[in-house]
DNA sequence: CTAACGATTCGCT
DNA sequence: GCGAATCGTTAGT
């Protein structure tokens, strides 16, 4: 299958992007152990006018600094200590856009996967969430940056139809204000692999 | 140096 | 439905 170039992630949209990342197969090889899955749930966060982003307004941090690079990188961060948290950067250097991702259906490597999230049995559950993706695709915070055009963590296109889209506010940002009402979380609508919501 | 706090998940009630 | 787990990042002293 073909891998998103460059140029995918370097356009200026990133709620465009989020949406259009829905589909796409996300694949690890790490190790030498290959799993993939395709996306179904994202979220899009903005560098400028988005008080949920870590880089809102131009807040450089050593954390957030990733963000800034050219798009087509990986942004992964701790969670409450516990979950590491998958991003891919978007947008031209100097702009510090992202979409998260919040749940993908196993494609390849389901086995893997399993091992990983020890679980005996598949459940809807091993990749339905920002932390539980994660660690069923093997990444972890020293991924941070990996250059997601290589060859240890890529997206790709692939043959799923996508289906009716649906949006919805963000999770877990309620921090954020106003900003907390934008709509710019997106999921397939009826994918039993898409994260409950509260909401 | 210290303290507060998460873009969450899981287990228990 | 509720609360604990758990630690790197951040801002402030």
């Amino acid at each position: 299958m073909t891998k998103l170039s460059r140029d995918f992630y370097l356009r200026d949209n990133v709620v465009q992007i989020a949406r259009e990342l829905l589909g796409k197969r996300i694949v690890s090889n790490i190790n030498g152990q290959l799993s993939s899955g395709i996306i179904v749930e994202t979220e899009a966060y903005s560098g400028k006018n988005d008080k949920a982003c870590h880089a809102n307004a131009g807040k450089l941090t050593k954390r957030t600094s990733v963000m800034f690079e050219a798009g087509g990188k990986a942004y992964v961060y701790l969670c409450y200590g516990i979950h590491h948290l998958f991003n891919i950067v978007t947008n031209h250097e100097g702009n510090a856009d992202a979409v998260l991702i919040r749940a993908i259906q196993p494609d390849q490597g389901l086995e893997i996967m399993q091992e990983r999230r020890n679980f005996p049995k598949p459940e809807y559950r091993i990749s339905s969430g920002p932390g539980c993706l994660s660690q069923a695709l093997g990444i972890r915070r020293s991924h941070n940056k990996t250059d997601l055009t290589q060859n240890e963590i890529w997206l790709e296109e692939s043959n799923i139809e996508v289906g009716s889209i649906i949006s919805s506010p963000r999770i877990g940002v309620d921090y954020a204000g106003e900003d907390a009402a934008l709509e710019w979380r997106f999921y397939m609508k009826n994918n039993p692999w898409v994260s409950v919501s509260k909401r």
